[in-house]
DNA sequence: TCATATACGACTTAAAAAGTCCGATATAAA
DNA sequence: TTTATATCGGACTTTTTAAGTCGTATATGA
């Protein structure tokens, strides 16, 4: 359990790969998907979701390719996270609005609350944490 | 994603019932299960985890059931994690003895480091949380 | 105009979690 | 001593979620 989903990690694994490419002008999803081991397709959505929250710029056509946005310092994993769709949620009665149909239990459990604490914990451990940080090792 | 299993919730929530009724000698798998409003079968099994562990001690035939073997005080979530056979493993390689099998990434990933300090970090949050600070709400 | 790339949605498959079933033993009370 | 009610333990099935695939459209440099 607490299993970090492996869009996450493969998201983590191309913007590394992109950095370390900087020198090119963009890095293409094949290029990425035959260099780090990451199915093709799967990658292709992962890429074109951080496209769309502006962690990558895609450029099309013949020679394209995606190049970083940001700096990696700037970027934390939370970011990564949403922008892959993943959320972070240690019950199933926590989110925004929490209904009957989530949990039964929601309206009076005494594990919500603690529970909610752990969740904010984690989220702070992501939100202090740069894909900078991540990609300094190796 | 990073969902706690519904096993350690209810392992809490069936806990935190037989506190309540210390008054009784003890608490059949029945009673909690209609109570709580647990899946009785699943309940049942994780009342035996529990056994096997030495949280809660059961008593056998007519009139059976549980009460807890230590206060409530003296029991982390960690202890109660591993009773019911769950663990907290962020990535496919945060094993004892990672192989190639698990990821094939793993002897080279930038990411298993960092991660593991994440949930390393987890961990610590369930080492510091005791059933008895999870009752006393509500 | 062609080859190679991103873009987007729908779909399928695989893995994990949740829940069920069955046959056994233990024990208090009728 | 029989019966009803409980725990015990494993195997099994179902459901849910995550992971991976496919098809079609659009963009663009050579
Ligand atoms: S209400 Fe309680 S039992 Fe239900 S999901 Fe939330 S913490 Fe878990
Ligand atoms: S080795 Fe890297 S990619 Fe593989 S499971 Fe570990 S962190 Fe994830």
């Amino acid at each position: 359990m607490l299993k970090i989903a492996k869009s996450v990690e493969y998201a983590l694994l191309a913007l590394k790969y992109i950095h370390e490419r900087q020198d090119l002008d963009c890095v293409s999803t094949k290029v990425i998907s035959d260099s780090v081991v990451i199915p093709y397709e799967l990658l292709a959505k992962i890429m074109q979701r951080l496209v769309k929250d502006e962690i990558i710029i895609s450029q099309q056509g013949t020679k394209g390719g995606y190049k970083l946005a940001v700096p990696p310092d700037k970027i934390n994993i939370t970011r990564i996270i949403n922008a892959v769709e993943q959320k972070v949620q240690v019950t199933d009665c926590l989110v925004e609005t929490p209904t009957l149909n989530d949990c039964k239990r929601y309206q009076d459990c005494c594990l919500r609350n603690p529970l909610n604490q752990i969740q904010i914990k984690i989220n702070k451990l992501f939100d202090e944490l740069t894909l900078g940080e991540i990609i300094q090792y190796n």
